[in-house]
Parts: structure tokens; C-alpha cells; sequence
DNA sequence: AGTATGATGGACT
DNA sequence: GTCCATCATACTA
């Protein structure tokens, strides 16, 4: 019998940048109707406020891509980038600030079959070992690896929609984490330098 | 209505 | 390290 609670949306209802923090460690857990899915997360950004050049909505822009980030905490922003590859992010912050937190990496859990036949239509046994350890690593391997789509645009955390859930549950481990620049956004300058990205610090890691 | 580009990932040198 | 697939979105006009 495993004891497990939900994130609630007082979690998210904080700044981002502890938001993204005190995620790591935590499990996102994707149920449709092909079954469920789980995984640690390991790896998360957080984009936040008016001033933030790398965020959506830098500049207090408002598109009907990122309106949600203006939405309430709890809220999922999915956005197609590079025209392939989904990006997950929860809404974070009181309404009217936009601020989110990207999940870029995780440690698959419970549904490897499912993981697996969605990235290479293999079964989980049939993976090379680079398969295995890429499955839910960068933010468009795990969109893909959990089964998240952008249907999944602005709807919240741990509710059902038809077959559909993507939850967050907690956990009692806090890992030693590591924070670093955010991915893929030279173009925003100084705010490229933040030290927005945490990372469970894995003894692997070259960070 | 035309164009540039991206919160990536995989292949390759 | 370099190249590029692929297309919705944002921006220019």
C-alpha cells in the first residue's frame, strides 16, 4: 500500500523558481486511454515575470499561445516547438503574472512498455542501453515518452478530461540539486546567464 | 500573405 | 564541434 498526495495548486501557487526546485524529485504520473505512466522528475526551468527575455511572455505579451502563462497556477502550457517536438510546462504564480516551469527531464518509473513503444516502438527488453537512458530525457524525449500532447494546452493538473490526466504526487525526496543557465536561449542575453535550471545532482552529471 | 525562427533532438565529422 | 528536419507561431507590412 503506497502512501501517496497530490501537488495541490498551492504548490504551484508560488514563484517559479522554488516551484521548479522543490519539483525535482517528484513524480509526474500520465494516465490516457492506453494506460498509465510515471516518472521522477530530474530535470526543470522556470521562466517567469515581465522582465524575462527567454520567457513567452517577455515584455507582458500576450499571444494566444502563451495566455495561459497569465492563467492559475496549475495550468498546463504545452507548445510545439522546432514544428516537431511538444514542451511541457506548469503555470505558476498568482493570475496575472506569467510565470511557468518547464519539465525538461525525468527518470522513468512505472509504465516502461508504454515509454517504450511511443519513442521507439520497441518493448522496454529490446532497448539499447542509450534508448533506455534517453527515454524521458530532454523536454521533447519525455512530452513523448508520458504521452503528452498539445491537447493537453490549458488544462489542469491531477483532473480527468475523458481518459486523459496528468497529475503530479509527492514525495519525501529532496534531492541535492544543482542549478545552472536555462537551455536553447542565447538569443535572450543577460537573462540566458540566470541560473534558472535545476537539476537532481546525480554524481553523473558534468555540472 | 510572406517570412523568419525556435524553451529540440538526432546524425554525423 | 556542425548540420538540419519541420511547421506553428509571431512578426512585418
Amino acid at each position: 500500500m503506497t502512501e501517496f498526495k497530490l501537488l495541490g495548486k498551492d504548490f504551484f501557487e508560488r514563484d517559479a523558481l522554488s516551484v521548479a526546485r522543490d519539483l525535482l524529485g517528484k513524480v509526474i504520473e500520465v494516465t490516457d486511454g492506453t494506460g498509465c505512466c510515471s516518472a521522477v522528475i530530474t530535470e526543470t526551468e522556470s521562466y517567469s515575470g515581465f522582465e524575462d527575455k527567454a520567457s513567452h511572455a517577455f515584455g507582458g505579451k500576450v499571444t494566444d499561445r502563451n495566455r495561459v502563462m497569465y492563467g492559475e497556477a496549475g495550468i498546463i502550457y504545452v507548445y510545439l516547438v522546432y514544428g516537431m517536438h511538444v514542451l511541457l510546462n506548469i503555470v505558476t504564480g498568482d493570475v496575472g503574472f506569467p510565470a511557468a516551469v518547464l519539465i525538461r527531464s525525468a527518470l522513468p518509473k512505472e509504465g516502461m512498455d508504454l515509454m517504450a513503444e511511443r519513442r521507439f516502438k520497441k518493448r522496454p527488453d529490446q532497448l539499447t542501453v542509450k534508448e533506455l537512458a534517453s527515454l524521458a530525457k530532454g523536454p521533447g524525449n519525455l512530452t513523448k515518452a508520458l504521452g503528452i500532447t498539445m491537447e493537453d494546452y490549458g488544462r489542469q493538473i491531477n483532473k480527468i478530461y475523458g481518459q486523459k490526466s496528468i497529475a503530479f504526487i509527492d514525495s519525501a525526496y529532496t534531492p541535492e540539486y544543482l542549478s545552472s543557465k536555462r537551455i536553447g536561449v542565447d538569443y535572450a542575453k543577460e537573462w540566458a546567464q540566470v541560473p534558472w535550471r535545476f537539476s537532481i545532482r546525480d554524481g553523473f552529471s558534468k555540472f
